[in-house]
DNA sequence: TCTGGGGTCCTAGGACCC
DNA sequence: TCTGGGGTCCTAGGACCC
């Protein structure tokens, strides 16, 4: 048996950990910018606030209801989501990351209904005990359906739902409309929907195999497979190796001057070359890419990005400086105003696997050296205290974070204090 | 005025090989 | 009018996820 526990409305939940006078009001929490809503407590749903919204349409709303906003901290999140994944080890030796706020875990498979049932109430209380995040545990004997029984805990005022019997599973089937299964889109449902009729959950579990197979490929074989309960998606307890590492964020104003732009993509490339050797990848390929702003239509409008192969792979931000350097040269035009610019680093591959090079190799191994110097002192100093090059004082690309929560627990001069 | 960011998997079709 | 058979690798685009 499968269990899948989620963070309910993650991002809000963690800044109410915090911020106990907010845990009755409607509380939002914002993209990079500022820009849209991407987090609702319960009491923001209910009051019509939707996910995605842009944030300058729900002024009033907002206003109106008292709302909490904050802007996105990945810093807290990214710590209290370590603090759940690590606290879920308690109940199982296998445990799998899905996303920063949900994990499937395996349970023993021969307990009653009951006893899941208990053993789900038990796992909530104890992550709320140890860390104070509300969660919702679905219990099921495959992962499609245990994300269903997930759904399921959330609808019944409980946070814990359990289909170990078939009949549950068939009469939860029954109530789901089919658009709503992990796996099945926007674009699929309509398929399901026009070409076979197909409406209810429980309707694709009984649909033909090969048909399955015909309209939705092997995704949607698959997906029938685990809902009749069969496993096919086996848990994923190795966290699998990055094969893109990627970067980029609109800017809090247009940019029209190629220096801005240059200097926000070394930004951007730091960061993920940062995160490319904390997982010991080295990239074999590099993408650039660059916007304008798709939603000012009365503005002239142009997008491009280019890729280019290295010819040894490299995780030094110094040689991949001077390939996105290059890079950027090649697709910017003046005269727009830019709304973003990224990079991609592909092609990812263990670092031991980088062979000896034909040409530059003690260059190679001395640009080693300088990165792991670099990176001890990011770690113990912070970002940014080195770098290459000038970075200019006057960051016109860096983004609006206006209502930021204070990093409560990863910086000590941030911690919480008690008056 | 103001509209996020970071990923994965699958398939079809082109290029190329013998 | 006639035009093999069997493969691999790569890429772009679609669909989906959080």
């Amino acid at each position: 048996m499968i269990a899948l526990i989620d963070v309910n409305n993650f991002y809000a939940s963690c800044e109410r950990v915090f911020a106990p006078q907010f845990r009755n009001r409607p509380v939002v929490v914002l993209s990079n910018n500022d820009g849209c809503v991407i987090a609702r407590s319960n009491e923001a749903k209910a009051i019509g606030l939707n996910m995605g919204t842009p944030f300058f349409k729900v002024q009033s709303l907002i206003k109106t209801h008292k709302v909490a906003v904050f802007s996105s901290n990945y810093t807290l999140y990214g710590d209290m989501s370590a603090r759940v994944m690590e606290s879920l080890n308690y109940f199982s030796p296998e445990v799998e990351i899905y996303s920063i706020d949900e994990a499937f875990i395996s349970l023993d498979n021969n307990l009653t209904a009951s006893e899941y049932f208990q053993l789900g109430k038990k796992i909530k209380e104890k992550i709320y005990q140890w860390i104070g995040l509300p969660v919702s545990v679905g219990i099921a004997p495959t992962k499609t359906l245990a994300k269903l029984a997930n759904r399921m805990a959330k609808r019944n005022g409980l946070g814990v739902f359990e289909m170990r019997e078939e009949s549950i599973q068939e009469e939860v089937l029954e109530q789901t409309p089919v658009g709503k299964l992990w796996g099945i889109g926007r674009q699929s449902k309509k398929k399901l929907n026009k070409l076979c009729g197909i409406e209810t959950a429980r309707e694709l579990k009984y649909l033909d195999r090969r048909h399955a197979r015909k309209l939705l490929t092997v995704t949607g074989a698959r997906i029938v497979e685990e809902l009749r309960g069969n496993k096919c998606l086996p848990l994923e307890l190795v966290p699998v190796l990055k094969k893109n590492i990627c970067c980029s964020r609109s800017f809090g104003t247009p940019i029209t001057d190629y220096r801005d732009m240059k200097e926000a993509l070394d930004f951007y490339l730091t960061n993920a070359a940062l995160k490319m050797r904390k997982q010991n990848l080295s990239a074999s390929a590099v993408n650039v890419f660059l916007a304008t702003n798709r939603f000012r239509k009365n503005d002239l409008q142009y997008s491009n990005s280019v890729t280019s192969k290295l010819s040894s792979p490299t995780n030094s931000t110094r040689e991949l400086r001077r390939v996105t350097h290059h890079l950027l040269s090649k697709i910017y035009l003046e005269g727009y105003k830019y709304k973003n610019v990224g990079v991609l680093l592909m092609g990812l591959e263990p670092e031991e696997a980088n062979t000896k090079r034909l040409f530059g190799e003690s260059e190679h191994i001395k640009d080693k050296r300088l990165m792991k110097s670099l990176d001890i002192i990011t770690e113990r100093f912070g970002k940014g205290v080195i770098d290459f090059g000038v970075q200019s004082k006057e960051k016109k690309w860096e983004m609006k974070a206006e209502r930021k929560s204070p990093r409560y627990t990863t910086n000590l001069a941030e911690i919480l204090e008690i008056k």
